[in-house]
DNA sequence: CGTGTTATTGACCAACATCAAACTTAGTGG
DNA sequence: CCACTAAGTTTGATGTTGGTCAATAACACG
């Protein structure tokens, strides 16, 4: 299995992404990597920092995330195993914000001098990468679009069918069903919400039978109600 | 002057994010162009299509938005001359999100094919294009912090901040004023607010003397203070 | 001048936040 | 195996930000 080997996984994603050949395959194989383990709640790259490395997510659940005045903390994205974080800091010398570890979590940082490289010699596996971050971006959006101008149970139904839909794609949910090791206060600060109406929230949705959780496994016993509920339109997703 | 000639206009945007030797440019002045006018409130490019070309802002306000259940707007990104808002569609099929024109406006389109032969020619040129779009993901996660974790008032002082810095950087603003010809309720659809809202907390900010406007210039009476009450940090509009 | 759009105001309301306490669960060490 | 602890969840009471509705005022434009 290809799980946890960086290189594989990365083709992986990449193939996921559009064609590879032999060649590319082979060049991508020959990045140097280096991987590292975090501690729940720990950084894996800070806000301001200078990096000089991409990571990928080998194991875990990771977030990024933004704080703002008052201590307050918005979390920005989800990335999972497979995720690449931070692609935006081969072009961009320093983090607007943070990448930190949900969970305990094990990530592969490569160079951006050999990504850079490798870029140059194969502009299709350039290209797949700025893809990846262009997915990203359209997440962002719909981020936006979620937090902006959704009600708090259209929020979390959203973001649901959101996680569901990726970890699918990704071979890491079940037929119906999904782990997700985030705390209601981690929830909350996804969705822009507290931590009293996230848990209220999610009451509603298992009362409605939308979902089934028993601890961080979430079963969605209803996806289209699901699906409904939280106004999700996957198109966003750009999985084709 | 280099406004409102398309070719130009690109070159300057690409120079403002790194070096373009002779050649380069004169790759960028043989892409083929296409240039239209927008009616106020017309489409650029409708959520839903497959564009074949990206397009530049040569004049006017433009966003990008999009539309939630029950008809509700969200804007996710303001775009002014040079702007270029739609690059991911140079890798992903179908637009997520509509761009829309606020004022009048006028865009120069280029041709997706074009667009990526020159960058594989010119990779130089393909990374800035890249670089570009990675700044915009930038500014789409401030958004979501500002959305989902600022106050009404900071929200508004952190949009007027980032709209005045950014204005400034292309020459589009005065010493210490700025044009922004967008009614409140296009204010509330980018601040996730209501109208009502919007117009309460602008007379709050003119009250405490922040900004000065008539019509749609606002004047930066107190950059310090409003800098302050939008809890505005500009490192993620990475101008270096 | 009308006419339509935008800005402003006031009254009222709802969604969600805050606070504080109780309860549950999962470790941890004796 | 049990008491102890800390983290997370749940509940209730109460507060506040910002939304909604509706009317009026100010403009802009033909």
């Amino acid at each position: 299995m290809a799980l946890e080997h960086p290189h594989e996984l990365l083709i992986q994603r990449l193939r996921s992404l559009g064609a590879l050949d032999g060649e590319e395959q082979e060049a991508v194989r020959a990045l140097p990597a280096r991987v590292r383990d975090f501690a729940e709640n720990s950084d894996l790259v800070r806000q301001g920092e200078r990096p000089v490395e991409c990571c990928m997510v080998l194991r875990g659940l990771v977030c990024r995330y933004k704080m703002v005045a008052g201590g307050r903390r918005q979390i920005l994205a989800i990335h999972f195993t497979g995720d690449l974080p931070d692609l935006q800091s081969l072009h961009l010398a320093v983090m607007d914000h943070g990448i930190s570890a949900l969970t305990v979590a094990r990530a592969a940082f490569f160079p951006h001098d050999a990504i850079r490289q490798l870029g140059r010699r194969h502009p299709n596996v350039y290209e797949l990468l700025m893809k990846q971050a262009l997915i990203d971006a359209s997440l962002f959006r719909d981020w936006i679009a979620n937090i902006g101008r959704r009600t708090a149970y259209q929020r979390i139904a959203h973001l649901f069918c959101e996680v569901f839909m990726r970890m699918r794609k990704l071979g890491l949910a079940e037929e119906d069903s999904f782990r997700l090791p985030m705390t209601q206060a981690e929830l909350a600060d996804a969705t822009a919400l507290s931590t009293v109406h996230v848990n209220r929230v999610l009451q509603q949705l298992r009362r409605e039978r939308l979902i089934v959780s028993s601890g961080d496994v979430h079963a969605i016993a209803d996806w289209d109600g699901l699906r409904h509920a939280g106004d999700f339109e996957e198109s966003y997703l750009h999985h084709d």
